[in-house]
DNA sequence: TGTACATCAGTGAACGCGCGTTCACTGATGTAC
DNA sequence: TGTACATCAGTGAACGCGCGTTCACTGATGTAC
């Protein structure tokens, strides 16, 4: 709720949420701090005051990414109890948070060491391999476990990279509906 | 072969070079024509004799780079005969050749629908579902032969870009090594 | 309830920088005769 | 073999732009007494 006058009642939030909207427009790379307070309408010296710089911004957008990552497969698991689900839900949240998928596997972009950043990254990891211990068969191997997962998170990882960046033919179906298939393909699930 | 004084001998080639090295330092998004003249040691105007703008430059970078992978696919089939290996010649290619790679699977930053560009990616894509007809059960059903194949790039370009990401743990292996494990969890191969 | 003061959020002018682009030019090379 | 001319490749000065950063400032808010 922006309040009107001076202060601008939560600028952050506002400089994210213009954040994502300019990354959407023209990737992460493009992003300058100028722009976003222009689209937040403050003036171009006011993002320093919540980010110290452009590094600070996608920073914070990373922690809060990873932790949109680890909220959505934790609901998926919960909901379906399948692997294969947790890999769907995972392209439907890089496809539904594209600008938040594009700068956290871009860590050249934010500081990764990031207390935040680590905690929520080490969150949604946790769910995706507590997710392969579900399989028939693994749990008992360690090694087992940590290929599959691997695996899995590869394909999943893949496929919205390749749907993102166009690079995948019309499939004649939604994408959710491809994955789903796709994740089909691996041995175990 | 550079030749001394005014005339440079192959610019274009040494301007691509340079962007090249340029982009495995800082990415595709950050090059600019003034620098890889500086790298090549001309003045900052002589870029545009051979590529119109930075747009022109990466499309030919791109180019390039679907011509190498092609190539590279090419080699692994008939060295190897091996479905897995395709995949794992595709990261090998990746990781080689990250700079191209990176160029390649980001179209908003070059022009995708250059006559050179989509020809070399054709060529690539040919290769890899040539590549899935070998595999046993699958020729007879082009339906199979488009998941299967789909499946396999999506894992086998899910590892690559985790890799370079640097988003992988340690595997405690070379990442060829590790992508060849991972592909053996593919069902069909 | 009122006043004083500290703190915080945002302003706006100023700076220096690297960039892309333009343009008249010059040096080198190739070709015609 | 020599000369004239066309073409091509690269130069360097100039321009305008958007950027990040700095800094003294002002408006708003919260707290102590």
């Amino acid at each position: 709720v922006p309040k009107d006058g001076y202060h601008h009642g939560d600028l952050r939030r506002a400089l994210l949420d213009a954040a994502v909207v300019a990354i959407d427009e023209s990737g992460p790379a493009a992003l300058s701090l100028r722009d976003l307070a222009r689209r937040a309408g403050v003036s171009h010296a006011a993002p320093a005051h919540h980010f110290t710089d452009k590094a600070g911004l996608l920073t914070a957008l990373a922690a809060e990414g990873f932790d949109l990552l680890a909220a959505a497969l934790t609901t998926a698991r919960a909901e379906t109890g399948s692997f294969r689900e947790l890999g769907v839900a995972y392209v439907r949240f890089a496809l539904d948070h594209r600008a938040h998928f594009e700068v956290m596997f871009h860590p050249e972009l934010y500081r990764p060491d990031d207390p935040e950043v680590v905690a929520a990254r080490e969150r949604s990891g946790a769910v995706l391999y507590t997710g392969v211990e579900d399989l028939p068969g693994v749990a008992a191997d360690p090694g087992a476990v940590r290929e599959a997962g691997l695996a899995a998170w590869s394909m999943a990882h893949g496929f919205a990279t390749l749907w993102l960046s166009g690079a995948l033919p019309d499939l004649g179906r939604s994408p959710e509906a491809a994955a789903r298939m796709v994740l089909g393909e691996l041995g175990g699930a």
